[in-house]
RNA sequence: UGGGCCGUCGCCAAGUGGUAAGGCACCAGGUUUUGAUCCUGGCAUUCGUUGGUUCGAAUCCAGCCGGCCCAGCCA
């Protein structure tokens, strides 16, 4: 089994390696992991990571992996978010072998805190929030002993019955530990495992006004679900002393182990939830699945594969480095993808008419253009072509330099698939903008190349007038400026203006298709394209998820 | 001397005492009816730093430097 990481082609890491030597001893038989979230939020990229992980280990070890919600805070956990979560993991393309809440354990949990009380591990305390905070010390001084911690078992049995028995109100006691107010690590400085808290749960309703903490719950629903491997964050690290220490006093199902990785960090992009939210609440992006969010709802409106966040969760590794990836990475792996994927078509976004004076004015013609350059699989499609066309504005340039390929006064190009036209005449309004070209095209050069097999340097793309169907193009962007908006001052401060710029004149080739499970389309020399939720056949609306790479605009910039 | 963790190319990342994989980015060529794709070549005498051990060190030891996390009745 220690070689499977190699039969998917998967780099190994750490954490495989913990696996297999795991499986070499015959500590653990089958793998089994989880991903826990709080359905509080929506997932990110950054979930998609751990989601890879951990689904990735179970499918790749012939194990399985839960998809379990860690709701005990009932304050902020609520069914929308649930919903997202579990259509997110599915859209991925992960199974989950079962779909627990951590509230489904409360009962279990219950009956786990009496074992420590019995065993004059656990205490009520019956100090203010505040005063357990003063009491605990700082990083840098010790803890002290509250008055409370040496009640007796009896006294702490029956205060905590109390407490589940809804005989006091908010704040009034909370459970304990009792392990020591010394410690150098603040988190064993006696952890607050209960607390009451009158509020309705999402899952249990009313049931209870005691819910446990995270660090209470989290090893043992691990214990009880039989995880082997509990993967989290580099932030639990100090926490996974007292997740021991929970489990060595207690007799539980399994026993299984926490090992942390770093979280990912993208250049260009937030992943607080309170951030994300921010965004959503002043308006600033249109909603969770707005394109341009870094949600698994927003690149799945964008046009993300789950493959393309597969691809780039491979790239980037798994490590206990702090690192940030740069956007890039995620553009490879998005463009490696859809590049072999996506079913070519013309479409022009920002069209300047070009009249063809040669070409009968009652004449049509239709041109055949392969629906994939390096993949015949793909068949092709007929392109109807007139005297009228459209290109884009860009494919132009009244006084171009010499590196220029596209078009310009006395230059000839090539339309892709159609034929060649040289430019005769700029059409401008009184303004002294330019209105649409008159060009001749070459009879002979019908299908893109010439019996003179004369060199044609560049080639456009061009959409027929009077075919064309108008629509909607949204051109999207980074939401941010600066690499890491995460540490500035104030985030807002690094919006992008540009992140989003809408074309609502453009114009696609007849043959491009809107469906419910929306194709991805290369709309040529332009980039990747899908059509968006909100488009209808009347007003079709694209997105653009990606753009070609563009050597050109590189070489335009170094200038 | 609070505790924990981390430092290998611009960004990631293999490497587990035998003489620095790979990807992204970048640069230079080639193919091309997408300035896309694809292909070829280039890109760390050196692994935060200083010492030590060793025939041999990114790997072992010690010191130093730098970065991140922890004082919720959040997760």
């Amino acid at each position: 089994m220690s070689d499977s990481s190699a039969d998917t082609g998967e780099s190994s890491n750490f954490i495989r390696d913990i696996i297999d030597a795991d499986l070499a001893s015959g500590k653990v038989s089958t793998v089994v992991t989880r991903f826990p979230p709080e359905p509080n939020g929506y997932l990110h990229i950054g979930h998609a990571k751990s989601i890879c992980l951990n689904f990735g280990i179970a499918r790749d070890y012939n194990g399985y992996c839960n998809l379990r919600f860690d709701d005990t805070n009932p304050e902020k956990e609520e069914q929308e978010y649930i919903d997202s979560i579990r259509r997110d993991v599915e859209w991925l393309g992960f199974k989950w072998h079962s779909n627990p809440f951590a509230s489904d354990y409360f009962d279990q949990l219950y009956d786990y805190a009496i074992g420590l009380i019995k065993q004059g591990k656990a205490y009520v305390d019956s100090q203010s929030a505040d005063e357990i905070r003063a009491n605990r010390g700082t990083l840098k001084t010790p803890g002290v002993d509250g008055p409370y911690r040496n009640r007796s078992i009896e006294e702490n049995l029956q205060l905590f019955e109390a407490m589940k028995n809804d005989e006091f109100a908010d704040g009034e006691h909370v459970l304990r530990a009792k392990i020591d107010m010394q410690s150098p690590n603040i988190n064993m400085r006696d952890p607050v495992l209960y607390r009451i808290r009158h509020v309705t749960h999402h899952n249990t309703g009313d049931k209870w006004c005691i819910y446990p903490l995270y660090d209470f719950t989290h090893g043992l629903s691990d214990a009880i679900e039989g995880v082997t491997h509990s993967l989290c964050t580099l932030e639990f690290e100090d926490h996974r002393p007292l997740y021991d220490w929970i489990l060595d006093n207690l007799e539980t199902p399994s026993r299984p182990e926490q090992t942390e990785f770093a979280r990912l960090q993208l250049e260009y992009s937030l992943t607080s939830k309170r951030k994300l939210n921010a965004l959503v609440t002043e308006g600033h992006v249109s909603g969770w699945d707005d394109p341009r969010m870094l949600t698994i709802s927003g690149m799945r409106r964008r046009g993300f594969t789950p493959e393309s966040i597969a691809n780039f969760c491979d790239m980037i590794g798994i490590t206990k480095k702090y690192s940030t990836i740069e956007m890039g990475v995620l553009e490879t792996a998005l463009r490696d993808d859809l590049n072999t994927r996506a079913v070519r078509r013309m479409a022009v976004i920002n069209p300047l008419k070009v009249v063809i004076e040669n070409y009968p004015e009652d004449q049509e013609e239709v041109f055949s253009g392969a629906n994939h350059p390096q993949n015949p699989d793909y068949g092709s499609r007929e392109v109807p072509f007139a005297r009228e066309i459209y290109i884009e504005r860009d494919d132009f340039m009244e006084d171009a330099p010499r590196k220029f390929f596209r078009l310009s006064p006395g230059r000839e190009v090539r339309l892709r698939f159609a034929c060649y036209i040289t430019c005769k005449e700029v059409v401008k309004n009184a303004a002294g903008e330019i209105e649409s070209l008159i060009c001749t095209y070459d009879p002979e050069s019908r299908g893109g190349s010439s019996p003179d097999g004369r060199k044609v340097k560049g080639t456009i793309h061009w959409v027929s007038a009077r075919h064309a169907v108008a629509a909607t193009v949204n051109l999207y962007d980074r939401l941010f400026t600066v690499p890491n908006p995460g540490a500035a001052q104030d985030f807002h401060q690094a919006l992008n203006p540009d992140s989003r710029i809408v074309m609502d004149n453009a114009m696609l080739e007849p043959s491009i298709e809107l469906t419910d499970n929306p194709l991805a389309y290369q709309f040529e020399r332009l980039g990747y394209f899908i059509s968006d939720y909100d488009s209808t056949s009347e007003k079709p609306i694209f997105n653009r998820t990606m753009t070609l790479r563009d050597s050109w605009a590189k070489i335009e910039q170094s200038r």
